[in-house]
DNA sequence: CGTTTTTATATGCCATGGCATATACTGTAG
DNA sequence: CTACAGTATATGCCATGGCATATAAAAACG
């Protein structure tokens, strides 16, 4: 509701303003469902989610995925450690690091979150775009994420 | 480099992985940049080009246009101030607000910033995404915003 | 006009992430 | 085996945002 919403398709200032605005009112939105009926956040969700498809993953692994730092990954996973959704193992090859894995608790919480999720972003994504305009949308965020990976872009420092 | 890099268009799940995945990388990239030579994030160089638009919004236009909360933006505003970038002037109109504008330093910096802004998500992106993917996204993401601003969808609380 | 309600912002407390550093361990060279 | 460089994670300090609250002013109401 502001300055300029219609953008040149060209206009990569205008492209990279959208892309922000929509991942924060969406991460806000499913946030807000999450919190509400799991108390766990978005960030959490994915971490849960990441554990689950990777079981024996270690902090590095998640920071590399989220491209956040290895400390704050540390600490994200303390948190998800003292709710007992997870635990560290020994990695009995390294003993610097842990394999993460997902508990009982935490897979029947991620179970139950995934449904509120897709509910939610289902919800939000279809009043708002056509199927076509998302799977375009789709297709080049999925080539633009790959490239950035690839080149390692954006990754944190610590 | 992951679990599930392919996804199909209809994914939603995917989708949104993919679009906090760019959305990070992006923003961290563009970040170091500003840091290192203009001594400012994205954050504040978005406040900047905001005011620089919409010369004498309020601390309310700032927090509806990024979709964050008003003692958030009021902080940010605040060290922006500090620096001499912008000044808050009396609302002769409303003295609980303030009207809030840049100085010719912030003019400055912001015309500097923009540059190195412009230039570096430019070969961000067009290493990785032809440029008709970039225009549909672009085009998708504007619809998406638009909708969720109408809806007010992910506005914060405070 | 006086009272109450609403609005706009500022401020305090808390949670979280970045970055630097500390610590523990692994791999390598000699 | 010893010393040393490199690696994985944990931890501390700082900055920032959310949310609740405080404060001030405008608006609504009688």
């Amino acid at each position: 509701m502001a300055y300029k919403n219609a953008h040149d398709a060209s206009d990569l200032q205008g492209f990279f303003a959208d892309l922000v605005r929509c991942e924060t009112r969406l991460y806000n939105a499913l946030n807000e469902r999450l919190r509400q009926q799991h108390g766990i956040v978005t960030s959490q969700f994915e971490f849960l989610r990441f554990l689950r498809e990777c079981p024996g993953c270690r902090v590095a692994d998640l920071a590399a995925e989220f491209a956040i730092g290895v400390g704050a990954t540390s600490k994200g996973i303390d948190r998800l450690e003292k709710q007992g959704w997870m635990v560290r193992r020994a990695n009995p090859e390294d003993r610097r690091s842990s394999l993460l894995e997902l508990t009982e608790d935490g897979s029947r919480l991620l179970a139950a979150a995934e449904k509120t999720f897709a509910t939610g972003l289902k919800e939000l994504l279809e009043g708002a775009l056509g199927s076509s305009a998302t799977a375009a949308a789709a297709q080049a965020l999925s080539e633009l994420r790959s490239a950035l990976e690839r080149d390692q872009i954006g990754t944190p420092a610590g």
